[in-house]
DNA sequence: TGTACATCAGTGAACGCGCGTTCACTGATGTAC
DNA sequence: TGTACATCAGTGAACGCGCGTTCACTGATGTAC
């Protein structure tokens, strides 16, 4: 159980790959990734990589594995005080604009054809599961909508969450429109535009809550 | 102004390039497309694409460029018989469905450091102005916001549009609201969930109208 | 209508590049007696 | 504490690939007299 030194060394170099990927990624996108680059500018030759993942596919599986993780634990820890709607859309906002292309790896245009790997599917029930569960602390609001019927009919996916539908419904409201604005956002659709997308985010967050 | 034959060729053959294109393009994403590729499935050689293009990057310049186009066609003439929300908001979606990667090529993951061509911020103005008229015709809703408030001090953006901060506001929150809608949708993220995305799509767009 | 010439689409070879990945090897670090 | 051995990180050469792009060329199509 005691980590040995090489252990720790391992771990060590495996992190620091996974930075400099990052940081290549945030400068090219993530399609311009390659094993090679990350190794020169890390001062080792490219085969060495090998000794720590099992080629480029596995990088970028764990690089939106750490993505996802990432999202879901700076959800947790916004709704530690108390589960709060508008505490998680800021968290969101906030995670998103650390890193943008993190953002776009985990919500940006699929690659068609690829697969992300499995156990991300479990990462993101857990993020909406936090949302669900901060949703349900608000007030209802509004009549019952014909979506909410809908919802009800085909309610297995929330994975055994209590919610009622109203409250299905809300969070996926609110999943849709925040991504909408930040989205937009990051990808520099607002430039050229004089207004804050910072405003136009917390006037949805009002909407959403009022 | 007569086209001669050689001209009609050569307008085929473009056509054709980049129908070939956006085949690739659907298939692998847009980072994938390669000239060569494009070349070999025209049964040419690839060095005989440069009579049409002068490289790569003009190639995919010129494919944004027609989505664009094709987009503020398709606006448009949804707006043709009269201006009007619902009827763009079914016209976008029924186009982001029709080709989901040339909906992410306007609306994806940008490419850092990568810049569109500078005649697509016309087309793309024009989508808005479309936009803003139909938006107009809408009835007063709710009281001012505080965004409203700060659009009326940075209003230069809507270039000259005659629309009212509250108009402005509606015609932004449509765009990111539908935009949220559909880019999750297309991109797979609610795939597993049971519910109908066309019916989540029609409720944002009951929200936005009613 | 026929001939001489210009235009231009397309080819094939070539260049340099960077990619992912494999392989046999070196040399340092850790382990067992 | 010292020696023999095993583990393992990292190297450098090599492979095959596909990319964008250039260049000199062939051969067909159009134009001018």
């Amino acid at each position: 159980m005691t980590e040995t030194p090489r252990e720790r060394y391992r771990a060590q170099v495996r992190t620091e790959i996974k930075e400099r990927a990052w940081e290549q990624i945030a400068t090219a996108g993530a399609s311009a990734l390659s094993l090679n680059a990350v190794a020169k500018q890390m001062g080792m030759s490219g085969p060495a990589l090998y000794r720590y993942f099992a080629g480029r596919d596995e990088l970028i599986s764990e690089l939106i594995r750490d993505a996802y993780r990432s999202l879901a634990d700076a959800f947790r820890a916004a709704a530690e005080p108390a589960p709060d709607p508008a505490a998680l859309a800021r968290a969101l906002r906030a995670w998103a604009l650390a890193d943008p292309q993190r953002y776009f790896l985990v919500y940006g245009t699929p690659v068609p054809g690829y697969h992300a790997p499995s156990d991300v599917t479990g990462i993101a029930s857990e993020i909406m599961t936090t949302l669900l569960d901060a949703c349900a602390t608000l007030p209802p609001a509004g009549p019952r909508t014909p979506f909410d019927a809908h919802i009800e009919d085909h309610r297995l996916w929330a994975a055994g969450h209590p919610a009622p539908p109203a409250v299905l419904r809300r969070a996926l409201t609110c999943w849709t429109r925040l991504h909408g604005v930040l989205s937009l956002e990051l990808a520099g659709h607002f430039t050229g535009m004089e207004f804050d997308p910072a405003l136009l985010f917390e006037a949805e967050l009002d909407a959403l809550l009022g």
